[in-house]
DNA sequence: AATTTAAGTGTTAACTTTACACTTCAAATT
DNA sequence: AATTTGAAGTGTAAAGTTAACACTTAAATT
């Protein structure tokens, strides 16, 4: 019961954050060209370290803000990275975190001034340390959460189609869904309220928008429905 | 950009284990009595610290082994922990992992050295700092895992019977199921060897002993096979 | 030989998921 | 004004999966 407080080594801890982003047709990951060393000219995910005053989740959002401009974005805890000689500069734990944001807010001058990038996930660089690990654990985690519950409208604007819905969830799940189906299914649910504006910029006929119903998937959901794709 | 190493703030590094077992009827952890401060004499999660020399995985098995005196056991880990304030000593990160071990297997005099006890899931008594959440997170995993993956069989002792692996999963989901479909649906998924042995234990006939097939669950997977309970 | 007790076993109905193709709408062209 | 164009929008039936349900069998005990 010795090893405690006094002997134990402290670590530096980092954070690495995956943003997914959707430009209507793909899914998206925001990448930064390191300007600094190590591995500098090399891809990498945005990261930073943790400070005393806050905790992983703030840091997190603190990083994700650094780059993107944004508050308030769906963030989650991934997983924790060790291996020791990960960090070729010293011993560093990370803590990998993904953001869903609406791609259309990001802002534009914070990303230049990173040499950030969007890159579709096939067409990605290869990049720093263990972080394709990272983004491959992403992917995985995003497919299994936007199934179970209704996070994708994150990535979507406030206001959009059924078909970008549907084409969000075929390039998340990397399979052709059916119309029908999807549309039944996603009705079937009741969370979304189809409104009398159409978007006209993909057919002559144009197509409805929807919006996501927080607060009645929150009252469905309290009644113990569960959303499903 | 400048918020780089030389800048950042080193911190303690925790890791707290949450062990599972299964005694014929039931889910139970093991929790330590602290006979150290902080919180000397509460109920607490084993736990300790990573070195240097080490990544989490192996500091969560060298910590698991410290109380059970066991080896090569289902790990897995779980989130990170981070509230400033979790450990009022100093500020710690840790990062929780689980166990899946057979109950038959750990080593009482370890167990009794560290003032260790097995609990019920229902009858536990309240954890000092942040534990109670990690059990709760834990629980919620080891349900969604146990039913994607067949890693419940790592409660069990590797001869069982059909009436064990039922009770081990109503245990696990809370609820209970169907004998029949229960059986049905475990016998289709063809991975277990019936044995010629019975437990001769529970009643007069006799039932008959099961032993999980590693092998034939990997090849299955391999050809796109889902274990699902 | 009769009794006891848990083990072992299949079928049907309900529900969920999948497959599938034509009509409608609004703008653009003639 | 009529016709063309192209995506939006819509329902049903078959297949597959899950859930409900009760009697027979085996071996030990009396």
């Amino acid at each position: 019961m010795l090893d405690e407080y006094s002997a134990s080594d402290k670590v530096l801890l980092a954070l690495d954050c995956i943003i997914f982003g959707f430009d209507k047709e793909e899914l998206k990951i925001l990448l930064i060209k390191r300007d600094f060393e190590p591995e500098k000219g090399k891809w990498s995910l945005i990261g930073g370290f943790l400070k005393k005053e806050e905790n992983l989740d703030e840091a997190a959002d603190r990083i994700l803000n650094k780059l993107t401009g944004l508050k308030n974005v769906y963030l989650e805890q991934l997983h924790s990275y060790s291996k020791i000689d990960r960090d070729p500069v010293e011993r560093t734990i990370s803590v990998a975190y993904y953001a869903l944001i609406n791609i259309e807010e990001h802002n534009e001058k914070l990303i230049d001034q990173y040499g950030a990038k969007w890159f579709s996930i096939s067409e990605a660089p290869g990049l720093i340390f263990d972080h394709d690990i990272m983004v491959k654990h992403a992917i995985s985690r995003l497919r299994y959460k936007t199934s179970k519950e209704p996070v994708g409208f994150e990535l979507l604007p406030p206001k959009f189609t059924m078909k970008q819905l549907q084409k969000l969830y075929e390039s998340i799940l990397c399979e052709k869904l059916d119309k029908r189906n999807f549309i039944n299914k996603i009705n079937a649910m009741d969370i979304l309220v189809k409104l009398d504006e159409k978007d006209m910029s993909s057919s002559r006929k144009g197509s409805f928008l929807y919006q996501f119903d927080h607060d009645k998937y929150k009252r469905k959901k309290a009644d113990g429905f569960d959303f499903k794709v």
